[in-house]
DNA sequence: TCAGTGAGTCAACAAGCGTTGAGCGAATGG
DNA sequence: CCATTCGCTCAACGCTTGTTGACTCACTGA
């Protein structure tokens, strides 16, 4: 059935492997403080101290586990625009990495996961600041519009908010792509 | 210097609301989990044990401290919801009260008060829904909506996303309501 | 074959948590 | 003035948590 011999390496990766998936998983779960090491070393089928010894303390593993998917290239003109910022707050492409959705569900109640969000996302904003065109304040309402996809993100992918639970992302983003070009184009 | 003598159950009401204004507070700043029973007792001046007293367990505790702002009356115009909408998430009229905030704070971290929140924005979600002219996907489109402004309040009140942190309530109603307004008529 | 490495387990620690029951001491009321 | 109530504290409980050091034992390489 199994792979019938593996060498000490491999085997010890796979279970590296296999502690930090089941890590973003919890973590993507229930978040950072509820999520023990105990549950995930017995997700894994290991024992919590081998968690210890691979990752060194439970904040490392979190920040293994949620470290971040490379940065989008920054966008030139407005359709890409709108759509970079869909895809980065997970809105197309099925959904969010997991430790993307970790990230973002210990953001509320974790410091240094609010902190990292916060880095992310103002990121994100001079993005659209930069790539808007002449309109008042546009530091304000490129924050305006990333923080209200991310709060679609939050009903759609953490909440579980009922009109959208089931909704496929294609109709979702099909309602919001000309909100947002009307937003990011100077009319108002 | 303070009141000479009060009654005991003067005394009693006041050191009873005293605890229940640290709760608050601290569940509002660190959520559910990351707040103790002895916090919130040494934030009142106050032994732990007379909370649990009072109380009766942490969970009753949350519940007393969050338990909802009456809810507001359902609105009939387009333009009444609009406001009835940015109010309620706090955009208008100097912020949330801090139970509401405890409550959204604690919503993606513990499932109690993700249930509570995913109600009162169902209900909300229904308000609007009702009050939408006969656009296509009303209850989608309304669900967006409310979820973009719950997006808004986050960055605003709850991450502090820089753009935003400065900006007073105002300045970002000026920009919203335009959006919401064409967002809640029919036209796309 | 055999010393040695290293993956993995076991048992325990200290700290912090929610929670409890007994007790103290001042205000109360007759 | 005395017995009682009651707001409040003290000390401790049982449990869970992150973390550690010693141990086991299968596999490696010479």
């Amino acid at each position: 059935m199994s792979m019938p011999h593996r060498s000490r390496a491999e085997r010890r990766r796979a279970t590296e492997a296999r502690i930090l998936a089941s890590a973003r998983r919890l973590f993507a779960e229930k978040g950072y403080e509820r999520t023990t090491i105990r549950a995930v070393a017995s997700a894994a089928g290991v024992d919590p101290a081998l968690v210890m010894q691979y990752f060194g303390a439970k904040r490392d593993l979190f920040t293994r586990a949620v470290q971040a998917v490379p940065e989008l290239p920054t966008a030139s003109d407005a359709d890409a625009l709108t759509d970079q910022l869909l895809t980065t707050l997970g809105l197309k492409l099925g959904g969010l990495p997991e430790g993307v959705l970790a990230m973002m569900r210990s953001m509320l109640t974790d410091p240094a996961a609010a902190d990292q969000v916060r880095d992310a996302l103002t990121r994100q904003i001079e993005a659209v600041t930069a790539a808007m065109p002449a309109a008042e304040d546009p530091e304000l309402r490129a924050a305006l519009l990333v923080s209200a996809l991310l709060g679609i993100t939050i009903g759609h992918q953490l909440l579980g908010l009922p009109p959208l639970r089931g909704a496929e992302a294609d109709r979702i983003v099909g309602i919001i792509r000309p909100a947002v070009k009307s937003l990011t184009a100077s009319a108002d």
